[in-house]
DNA sequence: GTCTATAGCGAGATAGAC
DNA sequence: GTCTATCTCGCTATAGAC
């Protein structure tokens, strides 16, 4: 007689909740934890426990989702990496499909790159900002550096072709080395530091997301156009 | 009978070899061990074990000079800032020396501000090699910025006063916006990551500094004196 | 999927012999 | 000043109960 087992007496709805327990919520937690402490004491400087425990998650859980703390480490990165390429990317080509046959703007071609990391600073998300700061320490790092390449090579490509139909006199060569310059400003503004609003007795704010880009694109489009005359 | 003790048969000489023993060097060789470990990995990704190791000394003798592994890593950051502070202030004050009544240069100022750290990075001592990309991994972290502070913010308040007077209408807050932003590129180019040779494909050379440290002065004396202008 | 318990190791620091 | 030995702690990772 297939009877009275206690399991048979849950409603299937019942056991739906049960049995999934609340994983994706977990998963999530431990990375916006992840995020958050590695974004500010880098890999080694942060260990799973400390994890878990921000996160309210077993110690256990960490290695479970994601096999080991560097594959929390690299699931961190990866994870905003996505959305942020493809807003960037999305803006690049806008620009140029607007342009049609003739030149986009440096300046506009700058912004669609720079506004979407913009936006992530400025974001009520801390999880933003937290991403945020992460990339610029990964960016300094000779041992993470792949990282950078592995997640944003395919970007800044499309940014360089993209300068290159705006400046097509320009020579590679300054490209390459205004786009360094460019990307080293943007990271050290990513940092968030605060060293700017203290540098400056509080003239700049570097919590101002909004008026550190505005800088940032005016500068570095006439920095383009003119390195492109050289 | 003041007699026949072994010691009494050493010279003088002999004795002074013997009883300080390597101690300054010991102490230059942790210095030198630290200032590469801790450039590639960080403060955290570090033990003082790998430290003694490297330097061929006991595990105990970083504890025993430093005090701890803190210690250490704050004398590795002092040791060549002092130096290389020297420098740059020495420049500055030449360029505006030079110029008497009149006006100096941008390109001067950011010259003398920048030279003697090309001329670390290319230098053929791979502990300043190596000491600036820690400096550029200090900067771009959180918990670490505040020695970045201590160490520059003197020579930073010459620069921006050298600028002040080359470039009299600019305002304060352009000033330091473009500061900001030569600073983020700079030390991206002390980090050294070789992410540019990748990038370009070759074209570029982050090995060569000469190179790297003409393009970031004509690059950024033509961004201050257009921000001067805003 | 979750948690307890622990294996196995290596860390930073120091006491005390020399 | 140097080195041996060790204390004490916390780490990553996993085996196995539930």
């Amino acid at each position: 007689m297939p009877h009275a087992d206690s399991s048979f007496q849950k409603t299937p709805a019942a056991r739906k909740v049960a049995a999934p327990k609340e994983s994706p919520q977990r998963r999530r937690r431990l990375l916006d934890a992840a995020e958050e402490l590695f974004s500010s004491r880098g890999f080694y400087g942060v260990t799973v426990r400390q994890v878990a425990e921000m996160a309210e998650v077993d110690v256990a859980l960490p290695n479970y989702y994601f096999g080991s703390k560097r594959g929390l480490f690299d699931a961190v990165f990866h994870r905003r990496a996505e959305v942020l390429n493809e807003a960037r990317g999305a803006g690049i080509d806008a620009v140029i499909a607007a342009a049609g046959d003739g030149r986009p703007s440096v300046e506009d071609i700058l912004h669609a790159f720079i506004q979407p990391v913009l936006e992530a600073q400025a974001s009520s998300d801390p999880g933003w900002r937290n991403y945020c700061r992460l990339v610029a320490q990964v960016n300094s790092s000779a041992v993470f550096a792949e990282m950078m390449s592995t997640h944003f090579d395919e970007l800044i490509a499309k940014l360089i072709s993209a300068l290159r139909i705006a400046l097509p006199h320009a020579k590679e060569r300054e490209l390459y080395w205004a786009y360094h310059f460019l990307t080293g400003a943007l990271t050290l503004t990513m940092a968030d530091t605060g060293r700017i609003d203290h540098l400056s007795h509080g003239l700049c704010h570097s919590a101002d997301a909004h008026d550190a880009y505005r800088h940032l694109v005016t500068f570095f489009a006439r920095g383009f156009t003119a390195a492109a005359n050289d």
